[in-house]
DNA sequence: AGGTAGCGTGGGAGCGCTCCCACCGGTGAT
DNA sequence: ATCACCGGTGGGAGCGCTCCCACGCTACCT
């Protein structure tokens, strides 16, 4: 490596203090322009734009951090491993709206899985070293202790699916009651009457609740609470498979299945086709997040959009806030800060 | 913000400072420890690392970057918008690789995606900041000019695809020419002679080396290079049926397909059933990534397996070898650093 | 006229680390 | 005994930036 003295002055890249001296201004100046504070005038501000151009100067990001004590950098974290993450339509969606909400900012997004528990205590590490100045949670169960890692370090941080009602993160997160309602009375309307679901991982608080829709629908409609119509999946094709099997076993009189999923879905179509039941005929079918999967299933899956993308977008916006909110301690706290976006049913051939 | 003078010394983050005071020793040897310098006593180490648990002092990543000169960040760049990264298991695969390669390393990966021309402005100005150590690059196409940026501002990277024959970058890649030889040698030794091949996108030197690979397989084999029984693709499902469909206009009695992926195979597949062809009674066929759709088709897909975890691995190998050759601007140059992995043919129904 | 805002500005101090030089004491060679 | 040497160590200088204080100046008050 050079030696220290000899680095800089001539043929690195250029500093701050080089530009201010080629703008004639001073080294805080300069500072004002490039952070884009209003206190410098006019003519002073084209100067030293013309000397930034002129030496093609770009901040140093290091020094910038050390300095100013931030890192202009957020952390989307994935406490699963990458192979959920490129199964599952739900991230590369997620991604896709964190990006658009990002990508006039400065800020840089890191992705980190933390699937295994060697994975978790390199995340551990790395949020202790401040690494973020804030941190994107997404699918998080119930009992894991990373939200109450992120406040103990005081990281800014917001979770995608509250862990309860009781949640004190700020979250977005999008209608998985009025969701599954939704659903349920789509089938009814149907005409169907014997309506099945099949849950998601229950320690999911958005799974819950999507069991908490399918049960109000159904007594609404008259149609008592049945808790035999209930079997519980995992959000994996294997689950649905196996709960639908279960469910026909128990009543072989079904006519529609709600499922938590379009993965559980699939899995559960096979099941009925293994049973020998005709889709929709004998039995119609829902499924949820109208993934991939639900257009390109035989036939095409009725399925509850989730507006995956925009939670997205309204997740970085959140963070932002309190990011910012961050430096001037702000009167922080009961502003609403949990955030509910409405669904919308894709109906298809399968119901 | 708090004030600076108020910052530190009380409540915030321990610094090496404190750690030295702690353990009775001095800040270059607190350094040393950190560093896994050797030239430190059995019984001061023990020391530094006692305090250093009891204060759970983290280092300072900027304030090591300003001083050191350096990020321990690699980035790994897909010049493709999220979409593709997404659809393609090559890309998780090669992440898998990547990932366990640096798992036991102090380096931080970060995945860019420079789809659009926004987004690689955006990586210029990334790059130009000198952000990332070094930098793996993924899926380049012949006349991308990142690799020449990279070069401009001496950023170590290492390429996946050779962009040509006469790549000068550090390079690992697959045996394209020699898997295609195996996927038609392989058709050919089940008694087909009329062999097509749908291509990739030529401007993927390792679609090239796949034509190149069935020329020279059919004509080895005596039977000589029909031009018209290729047909080029572009690694798209679409792209395949659209090559099928030109190929089967033109020879009927085609009895084998190489596709250039198993995308591209997939999309042939449609167009072989759209015209009433069996595979593998009528037509036998050949993808190529052994990918997830290769288990899942109907039938199960033959295709030929690149070793594409192994390939992150390597090019993690090579990346952090220029790395950290820069240092001691070491006698680079000729040791060969283009590497080759063998493919393996993965034999299922459809051949 | 003197007083007092307030804008626009320059530059000192400091962020927490690495690098290097100087220094210490104990060896082994002379 | 003298000296060069070397493993082990302390601490100064500096990385490039931000923050803030202090300063000059103009404009407006009384």
């Amino acid at each position: 490596m050079a030696t220290h003295g000899a680095r800089g002055r001539s043929g690195g890249r250029p500093t701050l203090e080089e530009v201010a001296a080629r703008a004639g201004v001073g080294r805080g100046t300069v500072s004002r322009v490039i952070n884009g504070s209003p206190r410098v005038s006019d003519a002073t501000r084209a100067a030293v734009e013309a000397a930034v151009a002129e030496l093609g100067y770009v901040p140093n990001t290091a020094a910038r951090a050390l300095a100013a004590n931030r890192t202009d950098a957020i952390a989307l974290v994935v406490p699963e491993p990458e192979t959920r993450f490129f199964a599952e339509p739900y991230f590369s969606d997620m991604l896709k709206g964190v990006g658009a909400a990002l990508s006039d900012t400065e800020m840089q997004l890191l992705l980190i899985f933390a699937g295994s528990d060697r994975e978790r205590a390199r995340l551990a590490q790395y949020l202790a070293a401040h690494r973020v100045d804030g941190v994107l949670l997404v699918s998080v169960h119930a009992d894991d202790p990373l939200p109450d890692l992120l406040a103990q370090l005081e990281i800014p941080a917001v979770i995608s699916g509250p862990r309860s009602s009781a949640e004190t993160l700020p979250s977005v997160d999008s209608d998985n009651y009025g969701g599954a309602r939704q659903a349920v009375e789509h089938l009814l309307s149907r005409g169907r009457t014997r309506v099945a679901h099949i849950t998601g991982r229950l320690d999911v608080y958005g799974a819950q609740r999507r069991v908490d829709g399918y049960r109000e629908a159904m007594s609404d409609a008259g149609l008592g609470a049945d808790e035999g119509m209930i079997e519980a999946g995992d959000f994996t094709e294997e689950g649905g498979h196996r709960a639908m099997a279960a469910l026909l076993e128990r009543h072989p009189d079904i006519d529609a299945v709600f499922a938590a999923s379009d993965v559980t879905a699939a899995g559960a179509r096979r099941a009925l086709r293994d049973a020998g039941r005709r889709i929709p005929e004998d039995v119609a079918l829902v499924g949820y997040d109208d993934s991939a999967i639900a257009r390109h299933m035989e036939p095409p899956l009725t399925s509850v959009r989730q507006p995956i993308e925009e939670m997205g977008r309204r997740m970085i916006d959140l963070l932002l806030t309190e990011v910012a909110d961050r430096r001037p301690l702000a009167s922080r706290g009961l502003e609403r800060r949990q955030m509910v976006l409405a669904t919308e049913l894709v109906s298809r051939s399968s119901s």
